[in-house]
DNA sequence: TTATCTGCAAAGTATTTGCATAATG
DNA sequence: CATTATGCAAATACTTTGCAGATAA
């Protein structure tokens, strides 16, 4: 049903090798950056078949749908500088258990959730290089 | 600094009569049901102010921007069921904790976060009308 | 009066789709 | 070889912006 195709496991490749949430215009230009011909196109046909099956996880963020391959690794959060994009890993779970007991307070299932924080870096904020 | 227009407070009443959350393009139809002429541009101008303000909530649901008058002026999250889009307006600030923490922790500043919670209602999970 | 707001149309993004060609299984 | 995927460009969908004329305070 889903052939592989050169694209396919470029793209495929390129999410394993960058752990984090891209945009499929950002995967574009990563892979013709890396010599890749893939028309944006199949990069959006590809992502949006990955996601379907489960290969990928999305997320949308301000205006755009991002992607990233999934890991079984647990799910965390981030704080990003809008300036620099500078990108700390966060730890804790205060949030999933807020989210468990918002689905039992509330009658909801499958309730999932999606967490960001962005300010200034303490670089950036100083007026940064 | 904001003026009160005709156009302004056209938006206002709809959002007051209008419970739930909608997007620009919505709005914009229902005013021109009512005859009350309004440009699409001056809904999203008018939207993008009284959302700045507090006036009312933004939520991103698939493509589109929606919003809705809260009640609540303080700043909180949402429950959405992603089958129907019922809403819950959530209370505590564990998050605006966390963040103000994070902050100091990692020396950023002007730290803002981007919360939501969604899964299936309690009517939706089980089959749901 | 005068700073702000409005409408329109044009410009931007982000994403999708039609179709002829290429490549996979 | 029969499908399914690709690339391109044109088409959509949503939102923002430039500007001249209208309007609230």
């Amino acid at each position: 049903m889903q052939r592989m195709t050169r694209q396919r496991a470029a793209v495929l490749e390129l999410l394993s090798d960058q752990g984090e949430f891209r945009s499929a215009h950002q995967i574009h230009e990563s892979l013709t950056a890396r010599g890749q011909a893939i028309g944006l196109a199949t990069v959006y046909r590809t992502l949006q078949g990955l996601a379907e099956v489960g290969e990928i996880d999305v997320l949308r963020r301000d205006g755009e749908t991002t992607f990233r391959r999934c890991e079984r690794r647990a799910h965390h959060h981030h704080l990003v500088c809008r300036q620099c994009g500078l990108t700390v890993e966060l730890q804790g779970d205060l949030v999933e258990r807020w989210a468990r007991e918002l689905a039992d307070l509330n009658g909801f299932v499958e309730v999932e959730h999606t967490l960001e924080f962005s300010g200034l870096c303490a670089n950036c904020a100083k007026g940064g290089s």
